[in-house]
DNA sequence: GAATTTCATTCTGTATATTGAACGACGATC
DNA sequence: GATCGTCGTTCAATATACAGAATGAAATTC
């Protein structure tokens, strides 16, 4: 009778596993309940927050009480649901005032996107997995392709990501695993994808032409913190036809001669800001 | 001998009883760690944030690696020195997705801060001792006062103060405790701004005449979420003899019946959003 | 309106996260 | 160029955060 039809029937094995190892695991399951609280359309009760990360629900309570207590969790008090809380907000200022790639590039950004029509953003690579878009401008014009601030890709993704595998210095054995794993609409072959890397490598900027997404071409230009790493990329991406028609060889070295630019603003200075 | 003069004398009394009373002081740690890091305009080591906060370097250690896990911290392997990441931003997305104020709000703000070319923001109530800004709208003419979404605020400061003073159902010793702790360019004596207070309830919106920044003019109405809950405010900021001439009554009608309207939509349907 | 499931919360023993000292390595100082 | 100070890191003992059962409250069902 009692058949309990397992709703998730996915715990999280991924939090298991960082709990085990971590010597503070609270910290892993408070990122885990903040993310599944963002990724959440509305509020959650603490048995559907436990259920759906395999945590024991009194250790949960504790977590979302700390996380409440630190205002990074609202709890409404009628309804006994969390959701995310404003302070989440001042971290993220905080990380953009001290951040200088933002006030460099938006400019830049802005100017590309006006010219050329189209949505321009800049991009943060963070660790070896992720990138996070840091900056947009889209031009009013055109029906916008649109990507908020904070949104995360996988690294090896579309333009950026053949960038990224160009000059990221990875390993070879390392790149084909982690491209096996992306979600394109039309899936380029790893030999294939490795030609466009290679080519990438020689022209300094990397073209995706309506693999991540049907119909929607994306240029991507490498930013270099230092000789060494490539730390940012700017991005445009606009409707393939319109884009062959509009001068794609002048958005590219428009897009080139920025990130350029930024190289070597960002190389400059070593002591202010710090990303 | 061991003498040990502190430091920094300062080790965060206050994260100290907070660890102390939680149950996963973890967590406190963390959220230490990561105001710290937001606070600093540069990247810190580990022996100063311990030092900063009064934890054991090996906890603290131990914190920094379970962020930098989570992508919330930044570790640079040369020079070991720590920051905040870009996962932050990913988090204030999430937040700013699922809340419907700051959509409702942004035509309203933007309108007004048009029509009378000032500054004006959407802040929300967070606790009872903080505003939190989540919208901004300058008008590009004016030498803008500037606010910055994330940016944290005391609670009965300026004209949001009264605001909340007047409408958030606080008792008065509490109120009377708190404002004693507030910094003001030109500080209104605790009678006088009962009397404020009092004329806010009244009339259903608030002034600050220079008292907050010598000079500004700032006017601040109540968005209700329930009959019963302000959890909202909009803000004008402007210089004080601009204001006088360019039609305050004009203005605080705006303000105001923008206010309602936001109340209005927001108390509408109660399913969509939650903040 | 009573019964029953589901929820949030409290409680207690135990596995373990935290502590403080010791280590090794780097950089500054004289 | 040797010494000293400071840094990041590891390690073993113990104070304590956490898992699981028990409790009470609140919906939900019949």
């Amino acid at each position: 009778m009692t058949e309990a039809p397992p709703r998730s029937a996915r715990p999280d094995r991924d939090l298991a596993h960082a709990v085990e190892a971590s010597k503070a695991p609270a910290i892993s399951r408070a990122a885990a309940v903040l993310r599944l609280l963002g990724k959440s359309h509305a509020p959650l009760g603490l048995q559907t927050i436990a259920r759906e990360l395999g945590l024991v629900p009194s250790t949960c309570l504790y977590v979302l009480r700390a996380l409440v207590a630190e205002e990074f969790v609202a709890f409404d008090a009628d309804t006994k649901r969390y959701s995310l809380e404003a302070g989440v907000l001042t971290l993220a200022r905080d990380w953009l005032a001290g951040n200088r790639f933002n006030d460099l590039a938006q400019p830049l950004i802005d100017r590309i996107s006006r010219r050329f029509e189209l949505t321009v953003l800049g991009v943060h690579i963070v660790g070896l997995d992720h990138i996070v878009v840091v900056a947009t401008s889209q031009s009013g014009t055109n029906f916008q392709l649109s990507a908020q601030v904070g949104s995360r890709f996988p690294a090896l993704i579309s333009a950026t990501g053949r960038c990224i595998a160009a000059f990221g210095g990875h390993s070879d054995v390392e790149l084909e695993s982690r491209f096996k794993t992306l979600r394109w609409d039309e899936p380029p072959g790893f030999d294939e994808w490795r030609a466009q890397v290679e080519q990438t490598k020689r022209q300094g900027f990397a073209i995706d032409a309506g693999n991540y997404i049907s119909g929607v071409t994306v240029l991507a230009a490498p930013v270099w913190k230092t000789r060494a790493k490539m730390s940012h990329a700017l991005v445009a991406i606009g409707i393939g036809s319109a884009l062959q028609r509009n001068g794609l060889p002048a958005l590219q070295s428009a897009l080139v001669s920025a990130a350029g630019e930024l190289s070597n603003q960002l190389g400059g200075q070593v002591s202010a800001g710090w990303n």
